[in-house]
DNA sequence: CACCAGATCCTCT
DNA sequence: GAGGATCTGGTGG
């Protein structure tokens, strides 16, 4: 499959993050390593808010560590957490910096063995790292992308709070697709 | 330089 | 449900 021939373009992340993350379900992200490509399908997400949301990295500045959520739409932020990685994709951007973090996928092509059910792993899953922060999603060149497929896929979308935060804990921006078994498990 | 908090994950119980 | 492993960036002295 031609996964650049259905690359999402710069206007669908220029929303409110909210839309932005339930809208990602269903859609394909598409890590380019050399010739090979590893395919996901973006299976759970969360939405942190351009202002006002204590649990957001944005909360208290720009600063080294989070400037790529101050850039453009569609372009990704990397940061690290512990051992893990954890992948953003840049909502509004500039003097709104939202994000929508991809928390889960379900292995569609070139991802074996691994089982994909938590932001941490969908990044060893994918090799994703902090080169990758501030990489264009909307550049078919890019070593990640997402793509839309060749058709969308049905699903229903299940909204809940948020996972591993201590800050705005309550706040219904977590969202997945319904009974799929790609999602991260409940403590 | 020291301290600390944090968008995780795994192993028990 | 609780606790620990283990690392990076931000803040303050």
């Amino acid at each position: 499959m031609n996964w650049k021939s259905t690359i999402i373009p710069r206007k669908f992340y220029d929303r409110d993050p909210v839309i932005v993350a339930q809208q990602l379900l269903g859609k394909f992200l598409v890590r380019k390593i050399g010739d090979k490509y590893l395919v996901g399908l973006i299976t759970e997400t969360e939405a942190y808010l351009p202002s006002g949301d204590a649990a957001a990295h944005n909360f208290k500045g720009k600063t080294k560590r989070n400037e790529s959520l101050y850039k453009e739409a569609g372009h990704a932020y990397v940061h690290s957490m512990r051992q893990y990685f954890l992948f953003d994709v840049v909502t509004e951007g500039a003097d709104k910096p939202g994000s929508v973090l991809i928390r889960a996928i379900e292995p569609i092509e070139g991802i074996d063995g691994i089982k994909t059910d938590g932001p941490g792993k969908v990044c060893i899953a994918l090799s994703i790292n902090r080169t990758l922060d501030g990489t264009d999603i909307t550049n078919p060149e890019s070593e990640i992308f997402i793509a839309q497929g060749e058709k969308d896929i049905l699903h229903e979308i299940t909204t809940s709070s948020r996972i591993g935060i201590s800050n705005a804990k309550d706040m219904p921006l977590r969202f997945h697709i319904t009974e799929n078994i790609h999602v991260s498990k409940k403590r």
